[in-house]
DNA sequence: TACCAGGTGGAGT
DNA sequence: ACTCCACATGGT
């Protein structure tokens, strides 16, 4: 393993404590899956091309770099043995962030094994699909953030406003560049395709002196002054957001509520994947699709959904609800 | 070209 | 309370 230099400011490779051994597709669906907006897929790194045999493509391994509060990281499966690697200016903040955004503290097996699936067939499908998949436990506000961004529009379209907000107004983490661009509109694309700095999302009080006029360039659409406007809120209530997170799931989600923007699904989602509420029922189109087809609720409502949702999948239905949706978005659209 | 995208808030019944 | 619709913009 080559020693970090100036020229490779990246630290060794780390084995990932735990027991979570994903596919490569169990892992880029909870990295990538709609989870969170901050991880990409640098596609066909060499792990150990040595180690190539009988001209599969073994040996070869995506390795993804994602973002959060003040940490960057790499992750690759080398096998099946996941791996992390982290700026070596980031170490011992990614050593310590990285278990707690995996939730590697969590026995996800044992959890996701009381899912009602004994009884479920389309849920048993939908988790033999994704052996393995979690739930992240993202920082609170950044997943507040991403998911004001989400209404009526599609992952990679999210992503891209978030790497704007990041890119335009977020803090520098580290002089660490990545091996990827996020998207290059036009200009600096040709000549230079210099690698840009790796910055985190802006913090809430970092957005609440952003003029909603610079939001809306960050191709947010009508989102932009929801963001303004909650960013007021927040900045108005010092201490708010955090104790939001630690509140139970009911109370948690009705101070939600009180935010502009945010709605019945974007406060589940926040309580999902922000702060580890699995009881929450995040109900969007692909979940509506999948409770009318897979369950013949045609024509309920959201409400109505979420309801069934709740009794049906018991006090883990947000861990339910992200084998549905993945399995929905990935396998349903002809069935 | 249409229709869809991890919806929400406000106006009109 | 429920229904309908504007809101921005890129993907498929």
């Amino acid at each position: 393993m080559p020693a970090p230099s100036a020229s490779n400011p990246w630290s060794s490779w780390h084995p990932v404590t735990g027991d979570w051994h994903p596919s490569p597709a169990t892992l880029a669906e909870t990295l990538d899956g709609g989870q969170s907006f901050r991880w990409v897929r640098q596609a066909h790194q060499a792990a150990r091309p040595s180690l190539g045999e009988a001209g599969l493509p073994s040996g070869w391994a995506d390795i993804w770099t994602g973002t959060w509060a003040g940490c960057v990281a790499q992750l690759r499966l080398d096998r099946n043995r996941l791996e992390w690697r982290a700026p070596t200016s980031l170490q011992a903040a990614v050593a310590t962030g990285l278990p707690r955004y995996l939730a590697l503290d969590i026995d996800w097996p044992a959890l996701t094994d009381a899912l009602p699936w004994r009884t479920d067939a389309h849920l048993a499908q939908c988790v033999a699909a994704f052996p393995g998949l979690r739930l992240l436990r993202q920082p609170f506000g950044e997943t507040l953030l991403g998911f004001l961004c989400s209404a009526t529009k599609q992952i990679v379209q999210i992503k891209q406003m978030c790497a704007l907000l990041a890119e335009r107004h977020g803090s520098a983490l580290s002089d660490c560049r990545s091996g990827f661009m996020p998207r290059s509109d036009g200009a600096e694309s040709r000549d230079k395709p210099a690698l840009p700095l790796i910055n985190r999302l802006p913090t809430w009080a970092q957005l609440a002196t952003i003029p909603e006029k610079d939001l809306r360039s960050c191709l947010l659409g009508f989102r932009a002054k929801y963001i303004h406007a909650t960013a007021e809120y927040i900045a108005r209530r010092p201490g708010w957001l955090e104790e939001t997170e630690h509140l139970p799931y009911a109370a948690a989600k009705a101070r939600l509520l009180e935010l502009p923007g945010v709605g019945e699904k974007v406060a589940d989602c926040v309580l999902l994947f922000g702060a580890g509420k699995l009881e929450a029922f995040p109900v969007d189109t692909w979940i509506l699709k999948s409770l009318e087809r897979r369950y013949g609720l045609t024509g309920w409502k959201p409400a109505q959904i979420a309801h069934f949702g709740r009794t049906h999948f018991g006090p883990l239905a947000g861990l339910a609800q992200q084998f549905l949706f993945s399995w929905e978005r990935g396998y349903g659209r002809e069935v």
